[in-house]
DNA sequence: TATACAAGGTTACATTTGTAACCTTATAGA
DNA sequence: TCTATAAGGTTACAAATGTAACCTTGTATA
């Protein structure tokens, strides 16, 4: 029923590890997942069986053992969502006002912004 | 074990009608959730049962029979925590990544980000 | 004054999520 | 060739979450 996008906490981290590295075996995923979260293997085979299941990856058998693991989600395309429904959730679903609340209590300063309106510049 | 800042999605409902009404009777609450969202008289009494529980909600009774509920945490705090778990969870913890993303896909406006320099220059 | 209803509190239950044990099977080394 | 192990797949289980039924009790009204 949940879609691609719906992408639990604990899932998240493995779609990390797969944009990171285009493709991915079970051993490295474990391996880059140790220091910033300590998983059981099992834990990590449960966590991509069930993203496989939502069609976020797809796995690919490389021979009778051995299996590669491939993201079937863009980030960028589950990032917007993730804004999207962030800003829904929070701030009426506008930009303005999520940005209103950066400026407010100075998570972002008058020269990160300068330099965001320069970017939009150089592209037109 | 959770704190007053752990509250779900559904929680939150209830704590939006709280937040713009300083404090609320059940019926009220109830009211203004119809519409957004169907909620049984029954399930929002758990949840409002949980926020107590978590410290989120204070009930005050009124007489023996009426009590109104009043929110124990700041909105204002409680969206730069949200905040701040959602720029850690997807941008490295760092506001400008996610603001750079507002730009790449053009979610915000350079007459916006001109708006909010001007907001912080006023101010000093 | 007896009783139905409204208000609040408590218990229950299915689903989702995080975590890991258990089961199979292919293969490398004894 | 036989067997321990590594790789992958499946099942299990507790905690969290969303939802609502069930239980008490004060009170208005027949």
């Amino acid at each position: 029923m949940p879609n691609k996008y719906d992408i639990t906490d604990a899932e998240l981290e493995i779609m990390q590890v797969l944009w990171k590295n285009k493709e991915c075996d079970l051993n490295t995923i474990i391996e880059e997942l140790n220091g910033e979260t300590d998983k059981n293997r099992n834990t990590v085979k449960t966590l991509l069986r069930r993203l496989i299941l939502k069609g976020s990856v797809e796995s690919k058998k490389i021979n009778l053992k051995d299996t590669v693991y491939v993201p079937k989600v863009k980030k960028d395309k589950f990032l917007s969502n993730q804004n999207d429904n962030f800003l829904k959730k929070l701030y009426n679903g506008k930009t303005g006002n999520l940005l209103l609340n950066f400026v407010e209590n100075k998570k972002v300063s008058k020269e990160e912004l300068q330099k965001l309106i320069d970017i939009l510049e150089s592209e037109d």
